[in-house]
DNA sequence: AGGTATTCACATGAAACTATTCTCTGAGTTAGG
DNA sequence: TAACTCAGAGAATAGTTTCATGTGAATACCTGT
């Protein structure tokens, strides 16, 4: 325990350093920088299509993708800036719709996508209620009320083709015939590359008019773009040497992911600055890094439904004491044990099986197929977790599940 | 010794069932004309 | 009378169970030397 004068103490010291940080939301995913780096060509090309909407003719659809982190809503966004900038000064209508999928909000269903994207367009509608087609028509109405070009952005659409299906492009695509003053050009971004190819043959040829690839990042322009916001997110001098060098190269190693040295860059920022020290370690890159890869499976382990929770919590339960291998029988015996303590029936050996090929789909823990011979076949299962943080997740979930 | 057949302990698949969520219709309600 | 609200029917979906079939290799069982 710190004494009354020792913690006033502790408050004057921390104000008497100097803080590393000057501006931290340059870090954060969402800021926009004024100027993207090593996306010339994409910007380029991207702004080519869309230009002649400033001739008030409609640009070609565009399927843009890339892996996650390689710029392209960041992208997307400037350019529909640009434009938007552009029109104005010019007195052209030009409007621009950005909706991203993945949130959940949105991502669900057909009808919430529509009325999504007709609130976007000024309209006021109920969250349920009314039947799809009439949200359709409002949103057909409030785009057609004069002369425009309007230009929908569907990020991260393969989230919803998987779940909704591809209907609602398909009308997307077909929407300027029934358009009469307005037209409306598409541009659909992707994470996944293959996801075009699952999509009916009339939305590909018309949504792919024109496709824009973002390539990952590599470690030297990473690390250039690291250099770019850090300079406007620390204090001078705050960085040690060799620090942005090393993140720069854990985030390439990752498939070029800026979004994620980004992240990393901030974290270890933050733990230098709850150090106390004056400056950015390349070790505290290290930390950072544990701590990212700590924050997120206590994330996806608490965001597991309740049976998945308790199957992991059985397979915590049974690590210690079986060496370093467990396998499903053992695990399935474990689990019935607590629903019994907790007076649920429990489900059958069959999902629970399924359950932890979830698990180790997630990559919570690793389960192998093998072949026991004569004593039959199994999966033979070990975490994943690092060890100190195997205790605190049990205590976790014991607290959830109320075991 | 060498070869074949068994056998274990689940894995993996398919179909059916169930509870929940969504969409949509029509009855009832409200408000304005 | 048009517009809106809301309950409930019907469709879609996710999670699960039931039933059925598959799997790889250690072991048991032959078979002829």
């Amino acid at each position: 325990m710190v004494g009354q004068s020792g913690l006033s103490d502790f408050f004057e010291q921390f104000l008497q350093r100097e803080p590393i940080f000057v501006n931290k939301k340059v870090l954060q995913s969402n800021y926009m920088p004024d100027a993207i780096l090593h996306r010339k060509k994409q910007l380029e090309f991207l702004a080519n299509i869309l230009a002649p909407a400033l001739r008030s003719e409609k640009p070609a659809n565009i399927f843009i993708y890339g892996k996650t982190g390689t710029g392209k809503t960041l992208v997307a966004q400037h350019t529909l800036d640009m434009l938007a900038r552009a029109a104005e000064s010019r007195n052209l209508k030009i409007k621009s719709i950005y909706v991203n999928c993945k949130l959940k909000k949105v991502s669900d269903t057909e009808y919430r996508i529509v009325t999504e994207l007709a609130r976007s367009m000024g309209q006021d509608l109920p969250a349920t209620g009314l039947p799809t087609d009439e949200v359709w028509n409002k949103f057909l109405a409030a785009i057609d009320v004069e002369p425009q070009i309007v230009i929908v952005v569907l990020d991260e659409i393969d989230r919803f083709v998987s779940k909704v299906g591809d209907e609602i492009l398909y009308n997307l695509t077909r929407i300027n015939s029934e358009l009469k003053k307005a037209q409306v050009s598409l541009v659909g971004i992707s994470n996944d590359v293959r996801f075009i190819e699952n999509v009916d043959a009339r939305v590909r040829s018309s949504l792919g008019e024109e496709d824009i690839v973002f390539t990952p990042y590599n470690a030297l322009e990473l690390k250039e773009i690291l250099e770019k916001r850090a300079s406007s997110a620390f204090r001078a001098n705050a960085i040690g040497s060799g620090v942005l060098e090393k993140c720069a190269a854990y985030a390439a190693k990752e498939h070029g992911d800026a979004r994620r040295a980004l992240d990393l860059l901030r974290a270890a920022g933050e733990i230098a600055e709850r150090e106390g020290v004056q400056h950015i370690l390349p070790e505290h890159i290290d930390r950072a890094e544990d701590r990212i890869e700590r924050d997120r499976v206590l994330e996806i382990t608490v965001a597991q439904p309740k049976q998945s929770q308790i199957v992991l919590y059985s397979i915590l339960e049974l690590m210690p004491n079986s060496g370093k291998k467990i396998e499903t029988g053992e695990i399935y015996e474990r689990y019935l044990q607590l629903c019994r303590q907790t007076g649920s029936s429990g489900l059958t050996q069959r999902r629970v099986s399924d359950l932890i090929g979830e698990l180790d789909m997630i990559g919570l823990i690793n389960a192998k197929v093998i072949s026991k011979g004569r004593y039959g076949r199994t999966r033979q299962i070990y975490l994943t977790i690092p060890d100190d943080m195997v205790q605190k997740i049990r205590d976790k979930l014991k607290a959830d599940l109320e075991v």
